[in-house]
RNA sequence: UGCCUGAUAGUAUAAUGGUAGUACGACGGUUUUUGGUACCGUUUGUCUAGGUUCGAAUCCUGGUCGGGCAACCA
């Protein structure tokens, strides 16, 4: 039994042409982008939206890229979202690309050359975009909008014979120049782009623009609901107006708000700037909103699918808190990353009444949410051990719950210790912490019957590896950077990472590439892919929710 | 100042003329060998002014505010 939902209108909208048998009940969706940069979460919204309409209502998703435009795009592109959409958990029905219909679309312009409702236009850029007036003033035609039939059908061929040179003439639809709608005043159909395309190499020199290509490749596929975002409303006219025209298959188009979020920026083009400029290291550099940045920082596909379905689908501008992605994470990894310990920022504990040059094997669970524990490791105990840093206070508040003079503490899996001693070097700088083990309060076996409130991690000192561990923050020092006075680039956030040597239990070296860990007390980690056995890397997916922090 | 859109707690999202609910966040508590998790509780909302109606977040009218549109980008 799956829990109610409330349907979003995307969802009561194909409930609707389902019950009306629309298209016969089919569900056909898209997922179509652009091959022109990597993935981010705001694409993650889309795939869940349009695998999971096409999912829930037995139908099918294609994925088409939309690479009419030579000069950006890249086969790069298309393998880093291909992957990025498998990895998200979804299978799509075919693999499609709108450069495949490019003969079709032709054909489809001729038509409307032929109907009288397209000509070639031979003004400049500059000219056209005087000539289509402003939002409250009409546009006015030009000389070359009244060309014969013969003519417009001639100076195309020859427009895609390669007679003419980039931005010589382009091919527009004739619809109406005082349109309130600008996207109805005459819009482009192809111009002339003397490129090399990824997939289609020399063989065009002319390309059809968004408007003539998107909707006309989702009748081709018989695309039932063509579901886009918000910007595209206005397009929608535009979108009907070459459906009628062309007497193709009438897909429609649905816009739902795309997806904002706190303290990171959307947009292709910015991301592609961050990258470009060296201000992060590349695409998928763990800051980074992109797909292939949450997975290398140990997002998992659960999770995001997960963030997805909570932010829900509208028609209203928004912007999600940060906040929830990490609730999705942490609650994902909480169920299913071990745990193991990690000291980040050491000071090294004597434990004085142990016996020196002795040690012992310890036992913990890999996880206390599943039953049994999912097994456990082995964790060796010994003199000498690593405690945070942050766990000593020289002057210990009320409810400090750690060590400082005199206070006890559990050490996870081990014994419960008692504070002594301490040691200062002259900068004032606590160099080691003496304590007293209790031996009858053994984890597991503690007949002590001492109650202590806290309990701290460790690594024991001879046994400990060192591993470089990578502390990501917020890429941005405010919420909405795009939104801001100036450059967005000013609100970076200096403090997005710190590189540190950690010292860590021994079976983290044998972490396995993609695995979520916890480290206890401090957050969940996953190796870095240029992680090795010989230096090892974690990166830091999220921190666990700190509420002594706070206070 | 043209056209298109939208407006419900801090942030999202429901309620489809009939008790304004849920999640995240924040705050407080219980449990706990992770100050985590789990569980419990508290907090804060229908943009505004009219109208229709027994009854309006919902329908109507005016206003206010936000977003989009004048790329040979998608």
């Amino acid at each position: 039994m799956s829990e109610e939902r409330s349907l979003n209108f995307l969802e009561e909208i194909v409930e609707e042409d389902i019950r009306d048998g629309k298209n016969g009940g089919r569900i056909h969706t898209r997922f179509p982008p652009e091959p022109n940069g990597y993935l981010h979460i705001g694409h993650a919204k889309s795939i869940c939206l349009n695998f999971g309409l096409a999912q829930k209502y037995n139908g099918q998703t294609n994925l088409r890229f939309d690479d009419t435009n030579p000069v950006t795009e890249d086969t790069e592109y298309v393998e880093s979202i291909k992957e990025d959409v498998k990895w998200l958990g979804f299978n799509w029905a075919n693999e499609l690309y709108a450069s495949d219909y490019f003969d079709q679309i032709y054909a489809f312009a001729l038509n409307l050359i032929r109907k009288g409702l397209a000509y070639v236009d031979d003004s400049t850029a500059e000219e056209i975009a005087a000539q289509k007036g402003t939002p409250t003033e009409p546009g006015t035609p030009n000389q070359y909008r009244s060309r014969s039939i013969e003519e417009n059908i001639q100076l195309f061929e020859e427009m895609k014979a390669g007679k003419y040179p980039d931005g010589a003439k382009v091919l527009r639809a004739k619809i109406d120049l005082a349109s309130p709608n600008m996207h109805l005043r005459d819009p482009l159909m192809y111009r002339i782009k003397h490129a090399k395309h990824h997939r289609t190499g020399d063989k065009w020199c002319i390309y059809p623009m968004y408007d003539f290509a998107h909707g006309q490749s989702d009748a081709i596929e018989e695309i039932t609901h063509s579901v886009c975002t918000l910007e595209f409303i206005p397009h929608r006219a535009l979108y009907d107006w070459f459906i009628k025209e062309l007497e193709i298959f009438p897909s429609h188009q649905y816009e739902f708000a795309r997806l904002n979020m706190t303290y990171t920026v959307m947009s292709k083009r910015k991301l592609m700037q961050l990258v470009k400029e060296n201000h992060v290291e590349s695409w998928d550099d763990p800051r980074m909103p992109t797909i292939s940045g949450l997975r290398r920082r140990g997002y998992t596909p659960a999770s995001i699918r997960e963030f997805c379905e909570r932010i829900g689908i509208a028609k209203r501008e928004n912007i999600i808190d940060l906040s929830l992605l990490e609730f999705c994470i942490r609650e994902d990894l909480n169920k299913t990353a071990w745990r193991r310990m990690a000291v980040l920022d050491p000071v090294k504990l004597v434990i004085t009444n142990y016996p020196e040059g002795e040690g012992e094997i310890l036992h913990g669970e890999n996880n206390p949410e599943v039953e049994g524990g999912e097994g456990g490791r082995d964790i060796p105990f010994s003199r000498e051990i690593y405690i945070e840093r942050e766990d000593f206070m020289e002057v210990a508040p009320k409810k400090f719950f750690r060590l400082g003079p005199g206070l006890m503490v559990r050490l996870k899996n081990a014994y419960i210790i008692k504070c002594e001693d301490f040691v200062k070097d002259a900068e004032g700088n606590i160099t080691e912490i003496h304590c007293t083990y209790i031996p009858e309060s053994k984890s597991g076996h503690d007949t002590s019957g001492i109650n202590v409130k806290g309990t701290i991690h460790w690594v024991s000192v001879p046994h400990a590896h060192t591993a470089e561990v990578r502390l990501y923050d917020r890429l941005f020092k405010v919420e909405d950077p795009a939104s801001e006075e100036g450059d967005f680039k000013e609100y970076l956030n200096p403090e997005s990472l710190h590189v540190i040597t950690a010292y860590i239990e021994p079976d983290l070296a044998t972490a396995i590439p993609g695995k979520g860990y916890q480290f206890i007390r401090k957050g969940y980690y996953t190796l870095d892919k240029h992680s090795t056995p010989g230096k090892l890397v974690f990166n830091r997916t999220v921190t666990l929710k700190d509420g002594w922090a706070k206070k």
